[in-house]
DNA sequence: ACGTTGACGTCAG
DNA sequence: TCTGACGCCAACG
C-alpha cells in the first residue's frame, strides 16, 4: 500500500500504534514519546495521514489528541474515526471527548 | 536553502 | 475552561 521506504521513527510509530488494543487510546505525544522523539507529535499525526484510513492493517483511529478529542475533523475523518472508536466501546462527551485516565493505553505499563 | 503549513503539546493569562 | 503564543520536525512549493 503507502508503504514506502519507512524510516526508524516512522517504523516504531506504526509498531506502536498496532499495540493498541480495541477500545483502547493513545495520544499523539504518547506515541511520540515511546517513538523516540518527543514534542514529535505533529509528526506522528503526519505519518498517519500518509496511510490509507480503508487499511484495516493499522488502527489508526486509536490514536487522538492530548486533550481525549478527535483531530481528523480538518481531514475529513472525523465521524469515521469516532464511529469506529465507539463501535469498540469508547465513550464520548457532549464536547466529543473521551476520558483519557479510563481509555489511553500505555504500553510501558503492563496494567493494560 | 527558505518560508509556510500541519491528524499536536505545553505554558501563560 | 477557553484563547493566544511558542516549540516541535517533516513535507511542500
Amino acid at each position: 500500500m503507502y508503504r514506502y521506504s519507512v524510516s526508524e521513527f516512522k517504523r516504531r510509530v506504526l509498531a506502536l500504534v498496532r499495540a493498541i488494543p480495541p477500545g483502547r487510546v493513545c495520544t499523539y505525544g504518547q506515541i511520540a514519546l515511546l517513538a523516540g522523539k518527543p514534542g514529535a507529535a505533529r509528526q506522528v499525526g503526519m505519518i498517519l495521514h500518509g496511510w490509507s484510513p480503508a487499511d484495516g492493517e493499522l488502527p489508526w483511529q486509536r490514536v487522538i489528541n492530548a486533550q481525549g478529542g478527535i483531530s481528523t475533523y480538518k481531514v475529513g475523518w472525523g465521524e469515521l474515526q469516532r464511529g469506529l472508536l465507539e463501535a469498540e466501546g469508547v465513550v464520548f462527551d457532549a464536547g466529543g471527548r473521551c476520558d483519557l485516565k479510563r481509555f489511553r493505553y500505555d504500553p510501558t505499563v503492563t496494567s493494560g
